[in-house]
DNA sequence: GATATTTATCTAGTTATATAGACAAATAAA
DNA sequence: TTTATTTGTCTATATAACTAGATAAATATC
């Protein structure tokens, strides 16, 4: 793993002590720090390393403990709970649900919510519509291994795509859904990625904690004449996804 | 901008409210909140609607000055200071230096370290070397705008590229150092991307806060007969750049 | 000029974070 | 069994973060 960042704390940063050092401490465990022994160097090595108290350690464990990233056994130490990053393939050929299928036993497309609405500035742009035109929105959910992975908002042309919504509720599936609606394929035009600190409402539907960090990528698919077909804002849990851009994915 | 997240603040999570507050603003200032008059609402207004007193408010508001998002002046209100994300292309034409000189006058390049180093893991596994064999590495820091925008760290073959570290040092481009080293032309053969919390090193180089958020990217690429020539890992302040994946980039 | 609005600066009191030390309880090693 | 190691729990104290209220200083509005 190249050189190991030395855990470095900053003071009166905002940030809390114990929750600076949880973030490291996941930070080098999913690096694959604690590979060897699978285990945590005692509180004391820890507080010494840091140059904290050990109380102050203590919190920071008793939070990832609670995330499920490390598990405590009295006497005996503080385990790594072995979670690999996922990988997410972003290319022209990517689905929704492709993807991840193979890496784990996931449950894709809760739909949380589908509303019509008029289109936003940000979305009549994408798809080439006139701002106000109405447009069908679906937030759905994905989780993997019983956890929430991302969650996505995507956004379709409400006249031309009627009934979409009731089509996905009941397949799960955009892919599926489209193909009820004559489009046997598409492919992805552009994809454009950021990264920003969770907010108020990943806590809640990605069940993450402050100080999380989401991936935010926003794509644009269209169908096989170039016309665009649904405009797509996905927020992944940073901690769980890598995206991988390859030749031909 | 859709629906506006409400300013839901979390008490005793580890991050103290004022920074919590201070992320809010940042992104709802870069997402256009405040875009109609160009200031933000008054410190109490603020403190009411994320439900906090107001010296609170002033802390937020007292980083973000210091950041150069905001200006505070006293009678008149405090004023969003513009400043766009910048775009990043990565696709396979993807030159280190491309991407941005038309956005903005960057100076690209600056050196901080060069070093030779045997191989580790995840290195020798992108170069097709053994484990352990010498490696050239090169750490670079980007600035737009005379602000730290990415450092990027990458690894050459020391013995098919000895030299390029003093090559780079002169011209200060990935490429025209190649050139010199006989790669008339070369092309990106993967990307990934992953988002962190900022560790320690990055507060130095990128000048960040606790806090902040970067996004990672790792890609390799190789000369036209697919031999890979260099892996590269680089790291960008997420506040102030976006990674275009695009059909043609 | 008078008044309202808004940021700047104080003081004081409360709650959350962090430090320090001691000892109990479970496990591992000699 | 004895000893050392390691996590769990308790008390006490200091520091940072937050709340509450008052007043000053600058600007905008009438």
């Amino acid at each position: 793993m190249d050189q190991m960042t030395p855990g470095r704390i900053e003071r009166r940063s905002g940030v809390a002590l114990w929750r600076q050092i949880a973030d490291q401490i996941r930070r080098l465990a999913s690096a694959g720090e604690f590979e060897e022994t699978g285990k945590l160097p005692p509180e004391l090595a820890l507080a010494e390393r840091f140059g904290v108290n050990r109380h102050t350690v203590r919190s920071a464990i008793a939070l990832l403990v609670q995330e499920g990233v490390l598990r405590s056994e009295q006497g005996r130490g503080t385990f790594v709970q072995a979670r690999p990053r996922l990988s997410y393939p972003i290319g022209t050929r990517t689905r929704f649900s492709e993807g991840l299928a193979s890496q784990t036993r996931e449950r894709l497309g809760i739909l949380i919510l589908s509303a019509r609405e008029p289109a936003g500035k940000s979305v009549a742009e994408a798809l080439g519509l006139l701002e106000g035109a109405p447009v069908i929105r679906l937030e759905a959910r994905a989780e993997a291994d019983g956890r929430p992975l991302l969650r996505g908002t995507s956004w379709f042309d409400a006249t031309r795509f009627a009934g979409i919504d009731d089509s996905y509720a009941a397949t799960g599936s955009i892919t599926a859904s489209l193909k009820e609606l004559g489009i046997e394929d598409y492919t992805r035009q552009s994809t454009t990625v950021t990264a920003q600190l969770a907010d108020g409402e990943d806590l809640d539907i990605l069940r993450l904690s402050p100080g999380a960090v989401v991936l935010v990528t926003e794509a644009v698919d269209a169908d096989m004449a170039g016309w665009p077909i649904q405009f797509l804002r996905t927020r992944f849990s940073a901690d769980r996804v890598e995206l991988r851009i390859g030749k031909d994915t």
